[in-house]
DNA sequence: ATTCTTGTTATACGAGCGTGTAATTCGAGG
DNA sequence: CCTCGAATTACACGCTCGTATAACAAGAAT
């Protein structure tokens, strides 16, 4: 038999960590039809006979990816708390602005996103992933807001918690899907607003853009 | 040749309103790979073949579908404002509340939605049906809150319809996804509240729930 | 050097996809 | 009652899908 393709051995992480980016990057550029067996193994760099060697099946490749999609979107959230302000106030308006700003979001976001949605709502794994991430993104706006200096009732908390996090994902995926709709920098703007006019503060005037960055 | 199915002839609107029908039909069920010529076909009734002779394509079909979907969507909100009170602030109360309730907030007609999301992003066609409606629906949003007893600049106009839709569709969103992470009726409370919050004005005495049904 | 494990490739299979094209039969107009 | 256009069915084609299985080779162990 005359040429054989020739390979590398790698790590079980890092394949799984291969296929599932090759996975992730086929939905976002054309939808979760666009993510193959072979379209994946031929990004990740192998053939599509090593998909089964590490996932049970598609959908558990599947699985995996929206993971660590889910992942990745609270993570990139969170990251602004790191290293910013310490007030309550500046680090609530902080997150409120990144969470509608890119990376998180991003229209090749909203479109990966919503390719599982459907998943979500009939396989229940996808449910328990789906629901363990919304509720990490709430908690943490939850723990912000808890942090301002206000006294109010733990119901009154979680609605607020609610609220606002209804009005950071409305205009996330608005300003995600119809970017062309919005003038720069407005979306940001209006959810600042929102989310003091729902919390009764001026999250505006405590907005401390990082200046560290250019 | 013997027995050849037996059909009858149909009004090609009456057709294309079928085929569509089932289309979005199967979609919300199965998802998107679920709505296949055979299957779409099969629900209504007639044979693959009868599809391309009303659709040049399937994508024909499909972006037909999709624009059916936007059109019931927003005709169910603005259902709620046929009949009802003439108080600008009843009315307003009303289609908040009617926007994040069934039929219009479901876990079906979001995994719906959601399915065409990323076709949205990338298919010109589909994102202008999208742009339409999208704009129809904070136009009409905007029109209920021109009523009110305020007086406001047409800038803050604009930005108080962009904020109180975010918030309606981030509710309709994360209610619809997962509807049992929420007590019965906290999601329209919520509404009220974030979006009375955002107009500085009191909706929720102002809500109205219609008294003519049971 | 040689062996052995197993990560990896190669290949095949049956099912289902969207799409063309020809054969039928319905039902309206004469 | 007959005719005839066209709505509808029937069928075949080429392709791609996810999966199963066997052959191979890379690299650690000896």
């Amino acid at each position: 038999m005359a040429d054989r393709r020739p390979y590398r051995r790698e790590s079980e992480e890092r394949r799984r960590e291969d296929l599932i980016a090759a996975a992730l990057d086929l939905v976002a550029q054309g939808g979760l039809h666009a993510a193959t067996v072979r379209a994946i193994a031929d990004r990740a760099g192998v053939t599509p006979g090593l998909i089964r060697h590490y996932f049970t099946s598609k959908e558990d490749l599947t699985r995996a990816a929206y993971h660590r999609l889910m992942e990745r979107m609270t993570s990139d959230s969170a990251a602004v708390l790191l290293g910013g302000p310490d007030d309550a106030m500046a680090r609530l308006a902080n997150f409120v602005v990144a969470s509608v700003s890119s990376p998180v979001a991003d229209p090749v976001a909203v479109g990966l996103w919503a390719a599982f949605v459907h998943d979500v709502r009939c396989d229940a794994a996808m449910r328990d992933i789906h629901t363990a991430n919304y509720l990490a993104f709430r908690n943490m706006l939850q723990g912000l807001i808890a942090a301002l200096p206000r006294s109010v009732s733990d119901a009154q908390l979680r609605s607020d918690a609610i609220a606002c996090n209804g009005v950071i994902d409305g205009l996330w995926l608005e300003g995600s899907i119809l970017p062309e709709a919005f003038s720069l920098g407005e979306i940001p703007a209006i959810a600042l607003t929102s989310v003091g006019a729902i919390l009764n503060i001026d999250l505006v005037a405590a907005y401390q853009p990082d200046r560290t960055l250019p």
